[in-house]
DNA sequence: TTAGTTTATCGTTCATAGGCGATGAACGAT
DNA sequence: ATCGTTCATCGCCTATGAACGATAAACTAA
């Protein structure tokens, strides 16, 4: 299944941030994480982290799964995928 | 070298618009062209394509060069290997 | 010199983004 | 049933983005 262009720009423009980048990066590396353990790490507050966090789900590059009164993030490997296909074969 | 996570997300920030990204895979095929050819392939005015191409060169993915009245386009090809490296890594 | 071509920039308008505090909703524990 | 925790959403404000037309700047050609 090939992105459009839209879909690509879409993630593109939420990664468009240096805060979202660096979101990123963490549930990369920790594969999956809580709202409130990102807000810890960075700077701002939990409603900014929590608004960077659906535009992240908007986009498709990360999906959320809501266990009880936690919302666990992970970045979704698919689209990552897909993501990196796009750029190799740019 | 490395870039940093604001370079980066400038640069995504730059493709985070569905013209821009048609505008840039255009260019790596075409290898370089001056803006009225990109004009003429989009429904928008030379004021807005001119400002798309100003996008993408300040986030360094594009350069342009000035040669009499036209300016030249092309993708910087050091800067989106750097930009391949960053994504596969990821 | 004048006219035409090409691109960049300015100023305007409307829409969207980014940050915050406050509040609400959902749940677990007491 | 109440309290504390966790997260999402709302409302607000300021800043930035996206599009346009008009104009300026740089050059070429006649």
């Amino acid at each position: 299944m090939q992105m459009t262009t839209e879909q690509l720009a879409k993630i593109f423009k939420a990664l468009g941030h240096p805060t979202r980048v660096k979101i990123v990066e963490h549930l990369i590396h920790i594969n999956t994480c809580v709202c409130g353990e990102i807000v810890n790490i960075f700077p701002f507050s939990q409603s900014t982290i929590s608004q960077h966090l659906k535009i992240l789900k908007e986009s498709g590059i990360v999906c959320g799964e809501v266990e009880g009164p936690k919302t666990y993030f992970c970045v979704d490997k698919a689209v990552l995928e897909e993501f990196r296909e796009y750029i190799k074969n740019l």
